[in-house]
DNA sequence: GCCGTTTTCGGCCCGACTGTTTTCAGTCG
């Protein structure tokens, strides 16, 4: 783990320990948005660790954390967060974890009914010895039960490419209700997030208990949770939670751009507000003396993001950048990264054919392209190493090499290019020999195996691959699967480096599992000059629909059009292809 | 603990919902 990363570790434990010793809540913060500052840094703090002149220079980094990263430089360890283990058993700590139990109820359950761990809780609460401590009833109980009965068979965020399709199902059915006005789902499902902890529906409606009634009714709902006059949330049968705002059409802008987040961006865009004399809430901007009057007044603005963002001299900032990582600044500047969107991307650069583990021919990976209005579609299937892919060996791919060029020679408005997905191996050699891949018209080269190998292996693999002069793209870098396997964890200034060195584009894979690069990194890649290759990685034609992961994720990572491969046209794509091969001649 | 065209003190976003109270504390987003 990095020195960024452990440190970042160690501000959100010192975090939680203080909230549950009813710490001041502002100091709690603070460790909060240090750790989060820390998680954002491109670079390392390590070698400035001892100059706090260097260190507080950082946003969010003071005084009193300075002292604490020089500390853990110095010795390893924090002497504060010791004494704070010492004081608080590991299970107190942990019981703030679980939904609806915040610092105090945890303070309340140890120091006076002596609990100290989720399993006392739940033995405790099972016999009904916890009641006569204040403010815990039968059914705050009875729900602090459910839901560690719910964590404990659930609990995980799910993945984008699970929430949004059922985001995008609730909204279509809730815009097809006559009395519904708009609907939109937000959270940080709109901000095209990785994964997803609940989805946010926000909804204008001229019969709001009908909408809600309809909500709470749908055939996908297991439980309703609450259900007040403007906020209702439901589990679905997946294990989904849902929450619907319904809100004034006039002050839907508002509504929205507060329920889309991020809580930072919102924090950030509030006090902009009050500097210039106005207030910012979810129901509109308003001059600072009427937001004591909202029910009278008239707000600055309130019907749609763009002119709240406007009215605070800003141009309109997408939903996949408000995360408080410099967006605000940018717009007030007129410097945002120019939006990608679906029309821009031309070409897909990684697929898979029958050949290998896809379900597509040649020609109908061909015709799927086209039909998608891309110039060209790169097969690219498997190398040998891949046994249970059907990978292929040398003699296989020149056969197959072949039969793709004569494929292309016969098709009209689309170019198949040949290619391959060739392994990256353990210690950074490829899977194929050189020659045979100087033959090929794009090389994407991948890791799939030994991904748990350490970061400074798995750095020199990837900076290996990279420096290989038949090597166009780095094809899901990571090999991440989210939620499910963490991947490699290289040096990623050193592998941006020597790819932006090299010219080896690197892959944003658009698979809602992989999304390999994350944003973070991405946007490390962009600002280093690297290019980014946006890719479906194809193994079907319902796979090519994966793309919008892909952009959703480019856009928070502030990736342009101009940084993006796949935008080429065809003449600039081969320029590009061939400029990689004569560069090394 | 952080921060500063109201800078070394005194702020730090704020409203909805629930449950336990009987006017509000705690949690969440």
């Amino acid at each position: 783990m990095s020195f960024n990363a452990q440190l970042a570790d160690l501000f959100e434990r010192m975090a939680k320990l203080l909230e549950v010793t009813g710490a001041n809540a502002f100091r709690v913060n603070a460790y909060q948005r240090g750790a989060r500052r820390l998680r954002e840094l491109s670079e390392e703090l390590e070698p400035i660790a001892d100059d706090p002149k260097q260190l507080t220079a950082t946003e969010g980094i003071g005084k009193g954390l300075a002292e604490k990263i020089a500390e853990f430089h110095r010795t390893g360890r924090v002497e504060e967060l010791e004494a704070l283990r010492a004081a608080v058993p590991d299970g107190v700590a942990a019981m703030m974890d679980i939904p609806g139990v915040g610092p105090k109820t945890v303070a309340t359950l140890w120091k006076q009914g002596g609990i100290t761990s989720i399993d006392q809780l739940k033995q405790t609460i099972a016999d009904g010895s916890l009641e006569d401590l204040p403010r815990l009833g039968k059914k705050t109980l009875e729900k602090i039960g459910k839901s560690i009965a719910y964590a404990e068979s659930a609990g995980q965020r799910a993945r984008l490419g699970d929430a949004l399709p059922l985001a995008v199902r609730i909204v279509e059915e809730l815009a097809a209700l006559n009395c519904t006005k708009r609907v939109d789902y937000a959270g940080s499902l709109r901000r095209g997030c990785e994964t997803i902890g609940d989805i946010d529906i926000l909804a204008a409606c001229e019969d709001p208990q009908a909408l809600a009634k309809h909500f709470t009714g749908m055939s996908l709902v297991d439980e309703v949770l609450l259900s007040g006059k403007t906020k209702t949330s439901i589990r679905t049968d997946t294990g989904m939670q849902v929450d619907l705002r319904i809100v004034r059409e006039d002050r839907y802008g508002a509504a929205l751009m507060y329920f889309t987040g991020s809580k930072e961006h919102n924090v950030v865009m509030r006090q902009r507000a009050i500097d210039r004399d106005l207030r910012l809430n979810e129901y509109g901007l308003w001059k600072a003396e009427d937001a004591e009057r909202m029910d009278e007044a008239k707000p600055v603005a309130a019907d749609t993001e763009k002119v709240i963002y406007r009215k605070l001299g800003l141009s309109h900032i997408g939903p996949e950048l408000r995360e408080d990582r410099g967006e605000v600044a940018a717009a007030a500047d007129d410097e945002l990264p120019e939006p990608l969107t679906i029309d821009h991307i031309q070409c897909e650069l990684h697929a898979h054919t029958t050949t290998s583990d896809g379900s597509l021919s040649i020609e109908e990976l061909a015709a799927e392209a086209k039909r998608r209005g891309f110039h060209t579609v790169a097969v690219t299937d498997h190398s040998a190493g891949q046994v249970q892919a059907n990978g292929l060996d040398a003699q296989r791919l020149k056969r197959h090499a072949a039969r793709i060029r004569q494929i292309n020679g016969k098709l009209d408005d689309i170019t198949v290019l040949a290619g391959t997905e060739v392994d990256i191996l353990a210690d950074g050699s490829l899977d194929y020999e050189d020659d045979l891949l100087a033959e090929l018209d794009v090389v994407v080269a991948s890791p799939h195996s030994a991904l748990s190998q350490n970061s400074a292996k798995a750095t020199e693999r990837l900076v290996r691959a990279i420096e290989n002069p038949y090597v166009h793209i780095i094809g899901h870098p990571t090999g991440r699967l989210i939620g499910r396997r963490e991947g490699l964890s290289p040096d990623m200034g050193a592998v941006i480096a020597a790819a932006a060195e090299h010219g080896a584009a690197l892959e944003l894979n658009a698979n809602p599992w992989r999304l390999d690069l994350r944003d973070l990194h991405l946007r490390a890649a962009v600002e280093a000059g690297c290019m980014i290759a946006i890719n479906t990685d194809a193994h079907g034609p319902a796979d090519f629909d994966l793309l919008g992961y892909g952009l959703l994720t480019a856009r928070r990572g502030w990736v342009e059009p101009k940084h993006v491969v796949n935008c080429l046209s065809t003449k600039a794509l081969a320029k590009w292809l061939q400029s990689k091969r004569q560069g090394d001649q």
